[in-house]
RNA sequence: CGGGAUGUAGCGUAGCCCGGUAUCGCGCCACAUUUGGGAUGUGGAGGCCGCAGGUUCGAAUCCUGCCAUCCCGACCA
């Protein structure tokens, strides 16, 4: 176990929190909810992000970047988005600081906003309200934005990257002339999504929609990919919504159609945060540090020079340079750690925890030798190796580990994901080897809140390839004709 | 917003019951020896004891008020 690790069988939580701290991912800021990312947990931001942006563009989308301040009248025009997000927003009531009589910084009542502003909880209200003006025709659909950016939710309870007051994310927000259109949209980004979860993060995940609790206020249809993590309990990984017309209603925005008949046009939104970074953490990491995904990891490969004598170092940072260059040129990123401050044991530990994929050792011994020490922290096994090749040999231990990481998760995934069909059985489980359990239900609001009330586990989706099957509901015992996902979350 | 707890060096802590200017570990700095799994020795720096009052000759310690943070619930990407 790494020194001040707690863990993750003792207390998965704390486990959780010290492996973000001890890897240097992100701290506690001194606002209230709020982290601070610090670089090395940035940087793997930063490779999801140009991931992400990747695959946006290949589907035909483009960034843009509205206001963080949305006037406060904008929440109030769609009924159920205002019922969302009232509860968690921060609200800018005045422009202007001075400083009073004993010399301290108070807030200038004279400067008073006319109108209130609220830092966004999420955009489709500002950007329904351009869309406005950008559609007339059918001619100007479909519009495919995607915005990055912050927001803010002022949540009672936060956890490093799984929820914090201010998030980092990205959100889509298209328009179309039809439903349909609007429709396939939805699913298209809902499969990006999972594209990137699986072939990204190594996450399998499943993709589904959320029953009407669930949904996104406002939207008709939510579309979500839920992953299992370590401890048992799901999170949902990314949401993809169908809107319908509901915020061109609301914003007034329609277009003329190839008919020449005035109609609103139709919405979806999309997103996925900085939550990624929690959801990567805790699905493959262990009491020795993160285990990163070769993909996205900022460091692929370590070298650590064991050394006594400074010729020593010069002779192996001869081998070193050559081998840097022959990974560079297969886009494999390097790091050669020859501080002389830290000993080679220390250097180990360090790059476990911080997940690094594959470490080399090298030393006078292997230089004689003509070898080097591969470790891999996904098994955490070692093995020595020859020199020359080694670069090829890395590109592949990389592309190995990749999928072992993903085989690894996905196993585990189906090891507690259970078929249940009564309601003590459901019970029993979620106690004793909670996961995902597939059950039952008979399609009520009303049933899935009683089941969420005794047991803390919610409807995470019904899955698009989900069993369609004659069966009873587990609580009600009312006839259902599919299965759907259950699990306590995030 | 309800229930519980905690604030002492960068971090983790002892001391508090029973008042006398603060303990230990990690980390940090210097030098030396070390370097194939978290080195060792010697020396050193670092504190408005959360904040504000009160009691007292004297407060980290006792009393009052405030502030902050964490944990557990309801809310949530």
């Amino acid at each position: 176990m790494s020194k001040g690790v707690v863990s993750k069988d003792e207390d998965y939580s704390q486990w959780y929190n010290d492996l973000v701290i001890k890897a240097d991912m992100a701290e506690y800021s001194p606002v209230k909810g709020c982290m601070i990312i610090k670089p090395y947990g940035y940087s793997i931001w930063e490779k999801m992000q140009a991931v992400l942006d990747g695959m946006f563009k290949e589907t035909g989308h483009v960034n843009a970047y509205f206001p963080m301040m949305i006037p406060k009248s904008f929440f109030s025009k769609e009924a159920s988005h205002v019922e969302g997000f009232a509860k968690e927003c921060a609200v800018v009531t005045h422009y202007r600081l001075k400083t009073d009589e004993n010399g301290q910084v108070v807030v200038d009542e004279t400067a008073k906003l006319e109108e209130e502003l609220i830092l966004r909880p999420t955009s489709e209200t500002i950007i329904w309200n351009t869309y406005r003006g950008w559609i007339q025709s059918y001619r100007d659909l479909p519009i495919l934005v995607n915005q990055w950016a912050n927001v803010v939710r002022w949540e009672m309870r936060t956890r490093l990257f799984l929820r914090t007051t201010e998030f980092l994310w990205q959100e889509g927000h298209t328009a179309h002339a039809t439903a349909d259109e609007a429709i396939a949209e939805t699913e298209q980004m809902l499969g990006v999504y999972a594209d990137f979860a699986e072939n990204w993060m190594a996450l399998p995940v499943v993709k589904g929609k959320k029953t009407a609790n669930e949904r996104f206020a406002g939207a008709l249809d939510t579309y979500c990919i839920e992953a299992l993590m370590q401890d048992g309990k799901a999170l949902q990984a990314g949401t993809s919504h169908f809107l319908g017309q509901n915020f061109a209603k609301a914003f007034d925005v329609k277009f003329t159609n190839k008919e020449n008949k005035l109609d609103y046009v139709w919405a979806t939104s999309w997103g996925v945060s900085t939550r990624l970074i929690g959801a990567l953490i805790m699905a493959h990491s262990d009491d020795a540090g993160l285990v990163l995904p070769p993909k996205l990891a900022p460091i692929q490969v370590v070298v650590v020079p064991i050394y006594k004598h400074e010729e020593e170092l010069e002779n192996i940072s001869g081998f070193v340079k050559e081998l840097t260059r022959d990974l560079k040129a297969k886009n494999i990123s390097v790091k050669f750690d020859k501080r002389d401050t830290h000993r080679p044991g220390a250097k180990f530990a360090e790059y476990e925890l911080k997940g690094v994929p594959l470490r080399v050792a090298i030393g006078s011994r292997d230089m004689q030798n003509g070898t080097v020490e591969l470790a891999r922290r996904d098994t955490k096994t070692k093995e020595t190796v020859n020199q020359e090749g080694l670069a090829m040999h890395i590109e592949g231990l990389l592309e190995e580990i990749q999928n072992n990481i993903y085989q690894k998760a996905f196993s585990f995934r189906a090891e507690n994901t259970t078929e249940v069909d009564s309601y003590d059985e459901f019970k029993r489980l979620l106690d004793e080897q909670p996961g995902f359990i597939s059950a039952h239900w008979d399609g009520t609001s009303e049933t899935e809140q009683q089941i969420k009330d005794e047991t803390k586990a919610t409807i995470r989706c019904i899955p698009l390839d989900n069993k369609k099957e004659e069966g009873k509901c587990i609580l009600t015992g009312k006839p259902s004709t599919q299965r759907v996902l259950f699990a306590r979350a995030y």
